[in-house]
DNA sequence: AAACCGGGGAC
DNA sequence: GTCCCAGGTTT
């Protein structure tokens, strides 16, 4: 079989002479291995390090971000996407308190149990904290070994992550680096054997890479086709009054939960129109309290998620009638001037932005 | 197994 | 435009 205590040998020596400083690189804290291992799911390194910092020094232990106020918490968050993992991250940090009095177990069990905290996240937690042999195998493992060993076979399939898993495990048995393996395979995947154009020539294992033997590095790994993104046509309402506009608050579950936005109404096909628009939007502000008729048209804008895609149409609405007694509190009348003071709801910052340009230009229309 | 959950950088 | 990122949870 493989000579593993080969390849870790050559794999720690390059390491030690061409990783990163990165900020988590320099921390044992294992609060914050695991705030660093969060981030970096699904994120890139870059996106991560201011992040990173600002998070730490607003929450430097399990303590401060367990009192946090989950608002002051998703502000923090804002703009990193997956909002999520900040609440599974705050409640796998009370779970600590409660249930391990403050300390941060050491077990896959146990650590595997916290919310938000899965096989990659529970390894790379376990080797780098605590520097035990427990295989993290993330994206860049994946790619790192489907061409070692020229695996074939779609790498987001469940055997195909087992297999690396065990190896990567064996690769760990009698080392004393466990932490620094895991972030070399890692470091290898994001600097060397990257997915298009791999640096062979600069890799520590080009003479045992298989997939380099038969110069197929470039065909691997192989990947499931995803789905294709379905199209939501979403019709807003812009609301004006003395200065101000109304916003409302998404459902505290599911996309982009617990967001600021306008009041908005998916449709799967398009209003065609205006009138069509109007009849949404009079539903919509109805349960807000709200008469409304439509003025005007505002501007389009596409938002691309990796699953979805908003195709948004805004509309400039008039109060038509009084307060409808009984809802007096759905929504929130929101100063122009303060619009950055709101988490928003993905492409409805753009949309502020472009309200406060557009009553600026308003203002200085009537000055002339 | 597939769907859901963001945003951005590199090409 | 396409790919994919130090993935996890839910269905």
């Amino acid at each position: 079989m493989m000579n593993f205590k080969e390849l870790t040998t050559q794999l720690l020596d390059w390491y030690d002479r061409n990783r990163r400083e990165l900020p988590w690189r320099t921390e044992t804290d294992p609060y914050r291995i695991w705030v660093s291992e969060v981030m970096l799911q699904q994120t890139r390194v870059e996106a991560v390090i201011p992040y990173y910092r600002r998070f730490l020094q607003r929450f430097p232990d399990m303590r401060a971000l367990a009192a946090a106020e989950p608002e002051e918490l998703l502000s923090v968050w804002q703009g990193l996407g997956y909002y999520s993992r900040a609440r599974h991250l705050q409640q796998g940090v009370q779970e600590v308190q409660a249930r391990y009095g403050g300390r941060m177990p050491d077990s896959r069990e146990e650590i595997s149990g916290l919310p938000g905290i899965g096989p990659y996240t529970a390894g790379a937690i376990l080797s780098i904290a605590h520097n035990k042999p427990e295989p993290a195998v993330d994206g860049n493992v994946l790619r790192v070994f489907s061409r070692l060993l020229v695996i074939r076979e779609p790498i987001d399939r469940l055997p195909v992550k087992r297999r690396i898993e065990t190896t990567v495990r064996e690769m760990m048995a009698g080392i004393s680096r466990c932490g620094d393996v895991t972030q070399a395979l890692m470091e290898l995947g994001a600097l060397v054997c990257v997915p298009r154009n791999p640096r062979c020539d600069s890799c520590p294992w080009q003479g045992h890479c298989a997939a380099r033997l038969e110069n197929a590095q470039d065909a691997l790994p192989i990947r499931k086709a995803p789905a294709l993104p379905r199209i939501v046509h979403v019709v807003t309402g812009l609301l004006l009054r003395d200065g101000q506009v109304l916003t409302v608050q998404r459902p505290p579950r599911g996309l982009l939960a617990g967001m600021w936005e306008f009041p908005s109404v998916e449709s799967s096909d398009s209003p065609g129109t205006m009138a069509d628009a109007e009849r949404l939007l009079q539903e919509r502000f109805r349960e807000l309290g709200r008469e409304i008729t439509v003025l005007s048209a505002g501007q389009s804008l596409t938002h691309i998620f990796s699953h979805r895609q908003w195709q948004l149409r805004t509309f400039f609405c008039r109060d038509r009638a009084a307060t409808i007694p009984g809802s007096v509190d759905a929504g929130r009348w929101l100063p122009l001037g303060r619009i950055e003071s709101l988490n928003w709801a993905g492409p409805h910052r753009k949309i502020a932005a472009g309200l406060v340009s557009e009553m600026g230009k308003q203002i200085h229309e009537k000055g002339k």
